[in-house]
DNA sequence: TGCCAGGCCGGGT
DNA sequence: ACCCGGCATGGC
């Protein structure tokens, strides 16, 4: 995939329409690097509400540091993080990633996102339990690298729209929007952060004809 | 009530 | 190289 001044324009249009409709998103819901690391694994296939109360349960617990999470116990990890659902299997990711923090940059995410991008996002990857979603978004939201983050929400509306075939994969949608939008960390954030809240807007299998769309391709 | 949510892994073809 | 079952809660 190269330039392509067809898609450049719509994706660039979308952008635009989303924006004057819904403003500007403040992602990621999270207070610290460390918090959206912890939120991305968290957040797998799962409501955003639920994971919002297992980092609640983490934040009052005064847990929500490297180095604490890090020395906590499995079991009462599995605990904490209960409402997120696959919590044994979160758990077990959850430490992973510290162990990977821990043993190449000795538990600092400041360290870690002096990496070089690339080089870091494949040492990512080879951990157990980050796919590229979530490596992504610990890239982007966490770090501020310039990644444009894929997920379900995305994939859907790029394929109402035509800009995508349903074969389409993760990293054939990500160059999509990486070869035609400027490299920017400011706007694949806010664009991703919109196109989730658009996904969440409106129901597109329930409602195929919803009227409040601000893209009037979607319907 | 049943379906879905900001995925990913591992085993089987 | 795909395909699919498993993982699990809480909200509507």
């Amino acid at each position: 995939m190269t330039k392509n001044r067809r898609a450049e324009k719509r994706l660039n249009r979308i952008y635009r329409d989303l924006f004057n409709s819904f403003g500007p998103q403040h992602w990621w819901p999270g207070e610290t690097s460390f918090e959206v690391c912890i939120g991305a694994i968290l957040t797998q296939n799962t409501n955003w509400q639920n994971v919002e109360k297992a980092i609640s349960n983490l934040t009052k617990e005064k847990l929500l540091s490297p180095r604490k999470l890090h020395r906590l116990p499995q079991k009462r990890l599995v605990q904490l993080i209960h409402s997120s659902g696959y919590f044994n299997i979160k758990a077990a990711r959850l430490k992973e990633f510290l162990n990977f923090l821990f043993d190449k940059y000795g538990g600092s995410l400041e360290k870690m996102f002096q990496e070089k991008t690339q080089v870091l996002r494949t040492r990512l990857l080879s951990v157990n339990g980050i796919g590229p979603e979530t490596c992504d978004s610990i890239l982007l939201y966490a770090g501020n690298k310039p990644i444009f983050v894929i997920d379900t929400y995305t994939k859907r509306i790029l394929l109402r729209h035509k800009l995508i075939k349903e074969d389409a994969t993760y990293y054939d949608i990500q160059e999509l929007f990486m070869e035609n939008l400027s490299k920017s960390a400011k706007l694949y954030n806010e664009y991703h952060a919109l196109l989730v809240r658009l996904g969440k807007e409106i129901c597109l299998k329930n409602k195929p004809k919803c009227q409040i769309c601000p893209l009037r391709k979607i319907r």
